[in-house]
RNA sequence: CGGGAUGUAGCGCAGCUUGGUAGCGCGCCUCGUUCGGGACGAGGAGGCCGCAGGUUCGAAUCCUGUCAUCCCGACCA
């Protein structure tokens, strides 16, 4: 018993200080290691490793539908970042200065991107000339730089991993379904291969991205009721068009401003999965993007033919699934709880009496069962548990959201749902900042998004009671 | 950027009040016995006590400054 309670303990309770949890989580699952530069994360193979299944996955599906890669530099002149106003001011407190060239002073100081929309719409100015040059739909996969006050690992880092897309259209219809479009990709990848479902919507002007005419975004719930934005959308119109001076001519011969949309999701993702899977063991991860999908322990490993069985395993195993024999000497239990810790979906033990019955027992992650199964059936099964633990992942990550989602139809309501517990509210808004404001300041939940599937909760403004315009999800955010 | 806390071996900590040149647990290395939920024994390696000044014969310990990290707020992906 003495030894299950140290399970517990190797990491703070979740439910204790789910913010300690959190940071225990990232280090002891070996995600990352705290850098030496200030806010900034090293980002260790397994951790690095997730980054790269999301982002094999979601290039792929990127190139699947026309988008192509390209490689902006990660300096941005001052001149070209003050071109559109808006975005300036938004992104201006953030921002990281090179003033030094050697020791020569530079007669215009460069700016590290805190994301490149300046540095695409002076592209895009070069390149584009007519309607038969559009539509330009440009991706890049690079870091960014955000001079943050106050870091937590890949939730909020000085630099972090993203993509951005940006792209140009004729009409600003064009520029709209491309919004949307890449919304509901970003839905996609969330529900489908992180196992994270999102609620899609648009955010209030108040939480619009600096330039934007709108920005679309998915809203996801982590396992203490609070929101993570987990990837944004944008629909410029032609607002930098015209700041850039960005003009094709059209089919009548007349000279048109582009439209543009831009939209991004980042490392914070790894963030989202963390916080919306794991629990008092450590990391649970999707199997769709887990590293390592199938963990196996050889038990009594010196005993004669067990490494050979579990090697022989391996090399089978390997040709549909992404696995993983840890042969080092350390204890089958110490094994156990490491993989566990690093979130694993599946541990497969194969030891003597397994060889005796041509047999092996697969443990899944999510919920600790353990199943014994003839070899001939391994790989169905596995599949087939794979399969399980994503959609249990899912649903249970759904029922949290579910249980934690509350309407309010006035502010007192909406205030003894928050000091009760943290999560969404869903409440009536008649369309103005100084509710918004108001809101904030009294309960410190923000504005997440008017969701797309709308709800009539009540005919008047939670804040105001003026008639209302939307319904919205609000709550308290990373 | 405000408020709080913490920096001592890879990690977690003690030592600091009452200054005298550093210790514990885990981990690491070697050997042996173990192995179906974080094994045991024996031996061993490892530290400019965050950094910079100051006080002192002498500083991990006292004073000043500084940097970093964590937590809670304001700002953001």
């Amino acid at each position: 018993m003495a030894k299950n309670v140290q399970n517990v303990e190797a990491i703070t309770n979740r439910e204790v200080d789910f913010a300690k949890w959190y940071t225990d989580i990232v280090t002891k699952a070996e995600l990352v290691d705290y850098s030496s530069v200030r806010g900034c994360l090293n980002l260790l193979p397994y951790g690095y490793a997730i980054w790269e299944n999301i982002q094999r996955t979601f290039d792929g599906w990127l190139k699947e539908t026309g988008h192509e890669n390209v490689y902006l530099p990660m300096f941005i002149p001052e001149s070209l970042l003050q071109k559109e106003k808006d975005h300036v001011e938004g992104f201006a407190p953030e921002v990281a200065w090179v003033t030094h060239g050697g020791s020569e002073e530079l007669t215009e100081r460069l700016c590290v991107r805190p994301t490149s929309e300046t540095l695409f719409c002076d592209l895009y100015s070069h390149i584009i000339h007519s309607y038969r040059d559009l539509p330009k739909l440009y991706n890049q996969w690079c870091s960014v730089v955000r001079w943050e006050k106050t870091t937590r690992p890949f939730l909020r880092t000085v630099e972090f991993l993203w993509q951005e897309g940006h792209t140009a259209h004729e009409t600003g219809e064009d520029a709209e379904a491309e919004t949307i479009k890449i919304l509901h990709l970003y839905a996609d990848l969330c529900e489908n291969v992180l196992a994270m479902p999102v609620i899609k919507g648009q955010k209030t002007d108040k939480e619009r991205f600096a330039g934007a005419e709108r920005t679309y975004t998915i809203e996801a719930m982590m396992h203490d009721g609070k929101a993570l934005q987990s990837g944004t959308s944008h629909n410029f119109g032609d607002g930098f068009a015209r700041a850039f001076d960005i003009q094709y001519t059209d089919r009548n011969n007349q000279l048109q401003y582009i439209h543009q949309a831009s939209w991004g999701i980042s490392t914070r993702l790894i963030g989202g999965i963390i916080m919306t899977h794991g629990d008092d063991n450590g990391l649970v991860l999707p199997p769709r993007i887990a590293p390592t999908q199938v963990i196996i322990v050889p038990i009594a490993q010196h005993k004669e033919g067990v490494l050979d069985a579990a090697r022989s395993l391996k090399t089978r195993l390997a040709a549909g699934f992404r696995v993983k024999l840890d042969e080092s000497d350390k204890t089958p239990g110490w094994k156990f709880s490491e993989y566990e810790m690093k979130g694993v979906p599946l541990r497969l033990e194969i030891g003597p009496k397994d060889i005796e019955s041509n047999q092996a027992v697969l443990a899944r992650r999510d919920t600790g069962e353990k199943k014994i199964v003839p070899m001939d059936q391994l790989e169905e099964k596995i599949a087939d548990l794979l399969e399980d633990i994503h959609r249990n992942m899912y649903e249970k990550a759904k029922a949290n959201r579910e249980a934690k989602t509350f309407t309010a139809k006035t502010m007192e309501e909406f205030e003894a749902i928050l000091a009760k517990q943290t999560g969404f509210i869903k409440a009536m808004w008649c369309g103005s900042q100084e509710c918004e404001d108001f809101i904030k300041e009294k309960t410190t939940a923000t504005s997440r998004c008017m969701p797309f599937e709308q709800e009539q909760i009540s005919d008047t403004c939670v804040c105001c009671g003026k008639p209302a315009q939307k319904m919205v999800y609000w709550g308290k955010a990373y």
